[in-house]
DNA sequence: CTGAAAGCGCTTACAG
DNA sequence: CTGAAAGCGCTTACAG
């Protein structure tokens, strides 16, 4: 493996001046520059990372704290993460945090003491108040996907318009009596989860328009849950005419324990969702579309910018303000009006 | 942020000392280590990762290279890939290939050029094998997981025995007329993919029982291809008595198929699928196990090997071996002898 | 068992 | 525009 020094001899320069041209900086003349990436590149040269970060205190790394990496919503944040990550030639270190209270938090308390990177994004759920105020800091940007956050720069849904979005809908569609299903939140970082923002959206519109109050259900966060407890509601004389779910996991949970029922959708009952994955097009399900890809490479931008800021500045101050995406009403095949 | 130096300076000790003392080398009295560490502690002293890695040449970090993290197959890998790193004290470093043909290949070629780290997994189809030649060229360890490849360490499910199982299963049960449908390889990296060799073992039973011999179907590897093909081939009058599927997303997707269909499974039709995806057990697929965090797990555990291995051998010969893992029927509810 | 010193491979003031 | 030199913070032969 060629080092910067042989790149130097072999273009009859010094290191200084190699270094200097391959990095781009100014006050390199154009020959001597040509010359030396033209060397380099013969040669095969790359740039110890290590010694690279020794010398300028920089790893171009960040770090990805996630509570799990197989869901979609964890996945498609970190999809994105990924690819602006690598657009902007960042490495991405993941913390993969597991359930809390599995080791979770040990982990994290592992990554304190070792970690090094040069930003770093929490996907939510992984860590409480607390442990984000630590985060904070770090001094280093830190930002969190998923919850709005006073401790730290935050990116996610606007989930009250979102809840609201999705019962409006059927309230415009002409019903009266609904019945909210939400996804209950495993870890409860903050003082409210999206689940509890979209519940009380939900709320708020039920009591504008004066609709049947349900109690609110709270299932798993799995298709599996909602349709078990689906099969039990869907089952009673007195249905609801439409259900509102907190997630579109929990939509399709509904979904195919009406198919099993025989209760055709959406004809005698109305089904909407929040999420929009990629299954919820397919079977045609009515949903609140949000883009998570999006957020990540969004605060991959963000990071991107405050380490520019934390190089020009002297000490600028930490920005904590929060992001929230636009829902969007995706109207497709299980919504309509209610039977009469 | 604690240096060495201040650590050794605070111990009374050099700077080598208190080196060994920390990492545990031996050549060090207890007492010496127990008052070095003490201070280290007191002081929250981390040593550098660049420095380490400058020093010693090693990263402690293993790479994953994977064409997507959204989905079970490769979430569940990369969340076992995590989970050992950690235990191992290693990082993992994360590239998002994304969708070949869709600049994956070139993230790959930054990759080759930048990568450092101390071993490599490539979860499959994010590469063909002539990427993977010049992978095991890194000289790292380089090991491969969802396929048996020639050019590296390899593990995945024996997916001839998985074809077997589901196909078998249904047999034994009685059916004579069933359907293969198969999900797409998007990335075909070699000669056979897992689909294919899934798709072969079925054909082999048929073969073997005499069964009648319909075409076998491909569909894309979603749940909703699955399902639009399944709709129109459950509608036909004279569908098979039993489906097997080639992964278990196809079979949710033949699920939900009949249901809209109002064929009721398993008493008109059994269907089954490979892989044992959390959605499977909700909705009482039967199916054929796999775990794929444990690959990644295992393959962690392969990498440490090897790298202790080359410190202290010489030049020790790459190890190509592959691990296949042997699945598991999983009954549930949606197979059952043939309706007569 | 312990220490002084060289070295890992870059970057970046500082001079010129 | 270019170069000599110091420095980033560790580890590891080499002596003792």
């Amino acid at each position: 493996m060629p080092r910067l020094d042989d790149v130097a001899r072999a273009a009859g320069v010094s290191k200084a001046t190699a270094s200097r041209a391959l990095s781009g900086a100014d006050g390199v003349s154009s020959t001597t520059r040509e010359k030396v990436q033209r060397v380099a590149g013969e040669l095969g040269f790359r740039a110890s990372g290590a010694a690279r970060r020794l010398a300028t205190g920089r790893t171009r790394t960040i770090g990805v704290l996630t509570p799990s990496v197989d869901r979609w919503y964890f996945g498609s944040v970190l999809h994105g993460i990924a690819h602006a990550a690598d657009s902007h030639e960042h490495d991405v270190l993941l913390y993969d945090l597991g359930a809390f209270g599995h080791g979770g938090h040990e982990k994290f308390e592992r990554f304190m003491r070792r970690g090094e990177v040069d930003g770093l994004v929490t996907i939510t759920w992984s860590l409480v108040g607390g442990d984000l105020s630590r985060l904070a800091e770090l001094s280093i940007p830190v930002a969190t996907v998923g919850e709005p956050t006073p401790h730290t720069r935050s990116f996610c849904l606007d989930d009250d318009a979102a809840g609201r979005q999705a019962a409006e809908h059927l309230v415009n569609l002409g019903h009266t009596d609904l019945l909210h299903i939400a996804s209950e939140t495993e870890v409860q970082p903050f003082d409210s989860s999206s689940s509890d923002r979209r519940k009380r959206a939900f709320e708020a519109v039920s009591a504008e328009h004066g609709l049947r109050m349900r109690p609110v259900r709270t299932v798993p966060t799995t298709m599996e849950g909602a349709h078990a407890v689906a099969l039990e509601i869907l089952g009673r004389d007195d249905r609801p005419s439409g259900i509102v779910a907190g997630t579109d996991e929990v939509a399709l949970g509904v979904f195919l324990a009406a198919h099993q029922l025989g209760i055709r959708v959406p004809e005698q009952l109305s089904v909407i969702g929040i999420d929009d994955v990629p299954t919820a097009g397919a079977f045609g399900l009515t949903t609140v579309h949000q883009d998570p890809a999006r957020h990540g490479e969004d605060v991959v931008a963000w990071i991107m910018g405050a380490l520019h800021e934390r190089r020009s500045e002297r000490s600028p101050e930490p920005d904590r303000s929060h992001t929230s995406y636009v829902p969007e009403l995706v109207v497709r095949s299980s919504t309509g009006p209610p039977a009469r």
